[in-house]
RNA sequence: GCCCGGGUGGCGGAAUUGGUAUACGCGACGGACUUAAAAUCCGUUGAUGGCAACAUCUUGCGGGUUCGAGUCCCGCCUCGGGCACCA
């Protein structure tokens, strides 16, 4: 065969005609039907784009292929996230200029961009450092300040003192410096903060509405953090001062033995004692010098400093100390806490540590999973014990196996009269085993409430149970009543041999094991309250709520909701980013930049590099900070901080329609048109940041009224992370880096995009494996021949009729769902098909070329074209498949014996039940199994299996 | 520690509501064509036993529910990701 495929000639010639004659770009003034598919835009900050961009590209770009196909004007744009850090950190190790790198970067990426075959519209890109787009990063700004949105605030921020920046705290890792490891330390800045704080609400609500995956939404709920709790008021022992505490376990407050405020918190100058100043003083300080992230390391020891002062708890006029510690966090809640350490393992932790009161307040409460109390019963309440008798000889415990129920049980009893649980447990292990010489050892931490049937007696039970530890001294026995041995007998058995007993019918064993073999730690669950005045014996759940009514009666607190988010720090000391338009005024103060001034560029300075005196490297360009106050007119000074990236990013979604408009942002009907983004593809690393300030700056707009939609993203995919060949994250330092252009070289872009979303589940990734491509360069190869042989334009056979609309079924489902493998597989099973096929029609082949079109759209094109069509394949429509043609007519029912398969008969669908059972009687293989046995019972699943028990 | 995902042949991976596990591809082995190779085509390929028909076992491990479990329930092991003193 002579005409061979050559990718290199075919998708040059498309990609150039496609280009020409503008086959992607749609209308978007007058087409029906807008379909918006947006993909993360590529950042350029000097590598070349990597594998991962071509998968995610690949995948976004057949799904957008198929909506094409299915009706819809596709607008696919690409861009260019061009402002922020690496850029510049980029740059500064070039030693050029960023202006300079970036765009021979962007020139690179976007014949990359270009050979991926994607529909992307290069007409309407964006540059993010582009003059002409960020005057309207500006402009967000100037109307989220306008709207009270952005506000400054002096403020300790994370400061990288390589950089010579300020970091957001997703730009913290383990409190090093995302980009250079530096460790992060703690400075005070006056800031730039979006009060995303605002939204939280709607941030956590509007995600029940969008068709985002579970996973990520779940990532934003926990970012977002919400919790419900109770904030109260303490007075404090001689001082006019109140400290406000928030916590969400208000159940556990007779439980609090000590307060603890943070550090930086206003009050500890207030209160502190003359004599403990010194010593917090020197705490202060050296907590400063931490950094936030390494302070909430958990593997810190918590360490704090008694201030001194008391606080008066005001459910029982108790005087607590409190303490100044770095574990409990100013940012969140009032920055103190009521420090319950029984009931917290934080607390607990310092306790011990600073030797603190612990007070028990909430006991364990377990029901019985195999009895639990029934609706009706009489309920009887009763203190009890059990008893576990060890022999230290062979370690080994007492158990009594019961002789009417399956129960395995330790000695039992209940508490009389006023005897303690001591007297009551050697009373129980005599009445029930005889055993006299016996020592006690330990109780097992305080009660546990019960809650069970007691089928023995035909009551619930609500039982007090205490456990204790004896050891046995000696065999010594005394004879047990008649009544008493007939009830159980006894077992001495291993730890081992106990917990794999499943009949322990003992719903506090767990407990009691937890206690007598780990250390002691906090019982942080809810439960039943203790030693709680008037609420002691309610739920934690029943009791929460009461004192929650009890404190906003007394008018010293109630319920309140707390978020875990912070407001957006956005100003970054840099010099590549939008500046921010604002200008200092002696007599104005700061006065924002008139939407005509904008864009307030960024001026090309020579030293570009941070200079790292909490000033960004625009301050010591005078050309740029000197200007005068719009509002009076008299010398001014400009902002000289720049907007972290993730502002260019919020809003590039609502301007690429609207590219080459420079009157407005956003024109009302193109915008209402074709936003919100139907499906967006990208990383799902983007989640807690880039995508969670796009959902905050859509809200907020749409807020003020700007826009018809509150949410930006109506469905969201993410791809997964393709790794280097060795299964490990891609990295120069590794050197398994491989670069998509040398793939597309070797096999072209139709083969490469078709391989990548054949490897696996499009939201998993995995290693690249060179190896598998060439596969799917021989599934081209067969259709290329395909099309080469001589077709008989008549009837084809029905089965490959059949073969052709099962495949148009599953292909497309399978897109729409993002199954890019499994649809590259049908795909294949029908060109298997038609290769053997005697006779096929142009018709078919047509059908053919759609249904590859979505993933080779070169070869589609050329195959399409072979067959003397004159149009593009991609404004075809996706065929319909013939609902009588996907079923075949005759099917295989196995038929089971006893959940076995032992035999496969052929028949006609739809063949009913009886004629079924009739044919598999008469099978030999079946007639064996079913010789001396009853058929007892027969499951059939219509034209898939017959099962038959026997018996 | 907490919250999400995973674990299926030699490898990448398939498997509607529980209903014939291993589709599709890679690799490997055998064969055809060829002087030879490449390309292509045909066949075999989960494991064990058996000449074979066939039987037994098999979806990380251990239990359970069911006529029937990769799929559901309970308890573990393990890998990946996210959060991490948030009271």
């Amino acid at each position: 065969m002579n005409n061979k495929y050559n990718h290199k000639k075919i998708e040059k010639k498309w990609q150039e005609i496609w280009a020409k004659t503008k086959l992607y770009q749609v209308d978007l003034h007058k087409s029906e039907n807008p379909f918006y598919n947006l993909m993360m835009f590529p950042y350029p900050s000097g590598e070349y784009l990597h594998l991962g961009h071509g998968y995610s590209y690949s995948g976004a770009d057949v799904y957008g292929r198929f909506m094409r196909l299915s009706g819809k004007n596709v607008f696919e744009p690409i861009g260019y996230d061009s402002f922020g850090l690496p850029a510049e950190n980029y740059a500064i190790k070039a030693g050029v200029h960023p202006k300079v790198s970036i765009a021979k970067n962007i020139e690179i990426a976007r014949e990359q961009l270009k050979s991926f075959g994607c529909m992307f519209d290069f007409e309407k890109e964006v540059v993010t450092s582009d003059p002409s787009y960020y005057k309207w990063t500006q402009w967000v700004f100037l109307k989220l300040y306008e709207h009270g949105l952005a506000y400054q605030k002096e403020s300790p921020v994370n400061w990288c003192p390589n950089c010579k920046t300020v970091l957001a705290n997703e730009q913290v890792i383990n409190g090093k410096c995302e980009r250079c490891e530096t460790e992060v330390i703690q400075k005070k800045l006056n800031q730039w903060f979006f009060k995303i704080t605002d939204y939280a609400e709607k941030l956590l609500k509007g995600l029940d509405d969008i068709d985002w995956p579970e996973s990520s939404k779940i990532k934003q709920k926990n970012w977002i953090g919400k919790s419900t709790g109770v904030e109260f008021e303490m007075e404090i022992d001689g001082n006019r001062e109140k400290l406000g505490v928030f916590t969400t376990r208000i159940d556990t407050v007779y439980g609090m033995t000590y307060v603890v405020i943070a550090p930086e918190h206003p009050l500890v100058e207030k209160i502190t004692t003359d004599k403990q100043k010194k010593e917090i003083e020197k705490y202060q300080r050296n907590t400063q010098k931490l950094a936030e992230i390494e302070r909430q390391s958990t593997e810190k020891e918590k360490t704090g400093v008694f201030t001194g002062a008391y606080a008066i708890n005001p459910f029982n006029n108790k005087k607590i100390p409190i303490w100044v510690a770095d574990y409990v966090i100013y940012s969140y809640g009032t920055g103190a806490v009521m420090a319950v350490p029984a009931h917290d393992e934080r607390d607990f932790e310092f306790a011990k540590k600073y030797d603190l009161p612990i007070k028990e307040s909430i006991i364990p409460k377990v029901i019985d999973k195999h009895d639990p109390p029934k609706d009706g019963a009489e309920t009887i309440f009763r203190h009890a014990i059990q008893v576990i008798l060890i022999n230290p000889k062979n370690n080994k415990v007492l158990c009594l196996k019961w002789k009417k129920f399956p129960w395995t049980t330790f000695i039992t009893g209940g508490v009389e009269g006023d005897e303690d649980t001591i007297a009551a447990s050697k009373r129980e292990t005599i009445e029930e085993t005889g055993y006299i010489d016996i020592e006690y050892v330990k109780t097992l931490g305080g009660p546990v409430e019960s809650h069970f049937y007691a089928n023995h007696k035909g009551v619930n039970r609500k039982a007090l149970f205490t456990a204790l530890v004896f050891h046995l001294k000696s065999e010594k026995k005394e004879k047990i009543s008649e009544e008493e041995a007939e009830i159980h007998e006894l077992a001495w058995v291993t730890w081992d041999e106990l917990h794999k007993d499943n009949n322990v019918k003992c719903a506090e064993y767990d407990i009691w094991l937890d206690r007598y073999f780990n250390q002691e730690h906090a019982f942080a669950e809810k439960g039943v309250l203790t030693d709680s005045d008037k609420y002691t014996g309610l739920t934690s759940e029943e009791a929460i709520n009461k004192i929650a009514e009890w404190l906003e009666e007394k008018g010293i607190g109630g319920t309140k909701t707390t978020y875990r988010l912070r407001d957006w720090s956005f100003s970054r000391q840099r010099y590549w980013g939008a500046p921010i338009p604002i200008i200092y005024c002696d007599k104005c103060g700061a006065i924002p930049v008139p939407e005509e001034d904008l864009p307030v560029e960024l001026p090309e300075i020579k030293d570009f590099r941070p200079a790292g005196l909490g000033e960004g490297p625009l301050a010591s360009a005078p050309d740029f900070v000197n200007t005068k106050c719009p509002k009076c007119g008299g010398s001014a000074k400009r902002e000289t901080d720049t907007m972290d990236t993730f502002v260019d990013s919020s809003f590039y979604f609502m301007r690429y329609p609207n590219v080459g408009d420079d009157t407005q942002m956003m024109n009302k009907k193109i915008t209402q048109k074709w936003l919100p983004v139907d499906m967006y593809v990208g990383g799902a690393e983007h989640v807690t940041m880039h995508l969670l300030y796009a959902r905050f700056v859509t809200k907020a707009f749409y807020d003020i009224g700007l826009i018809g939609f509150d949410e930006p993203f109506i469905r969201l995919r993410h791809q997964g992370m393709i790794l280097g060949p060795d299964g490990k994250k891609m990295s120069k330092s590794k050197g398994n880096i491989v670069i998509p252009d040398e793939v597309m070289k070797k096999v072209g872009a139709d083969a490469f995009r078709t391989y990548i979303l054949f490897m696996g589940q499009f939201e998993d990734g995995g290693p690249w494996n060179p190896n598998g491509i060439a596969g799917i360069s021989r599934f081209l190869e067969k259709i290329w021949r395909l099309f080469d042989r001589e077709i008989i334009d008549s009837d084809t056979e029905i089965e490959v009729d059949r073969l052709l609309n099962k495949a148009i079924k599953k292909v497309g489902q399978d897109i729409a769902d993002f199954k890019f493998n499994t649809a590259i597989s049908s795909l294949m099973i029908l060109v298997n098909g038609l290769s053997e096929a005697k006779k096929i029609d142009k018709r078919v082949l047509g059908i053919l070329a759609i249904l590859l079109s979505p993933f080779a759209p070169h070869l589609a094109e050329e195959v399409w074209e072979k067959l003397g069509n004159t149009d593009s394949v991609h404004n075809q429509t996706w065929p319909r498949y013939d609902k009588k043609l996907i079923e075949d007519e005759m099917g295989i029912i196995a038929v089971q014996i006893n959940g076995k398969v032992r035999d496969q008969i052929l028949v006609v669908k739809g063949t009913k039940e009886n004629d079924i059972l009739k044919l598999a009687k008469d099978s030999e293989k079946i007639k064996k199994y079913l010789q001396n046995t009853d058929i007892i019972k027969v499951i059939y699943i219509p034209d898939k299996l017959l099962s038959l028990v026997t018996k």
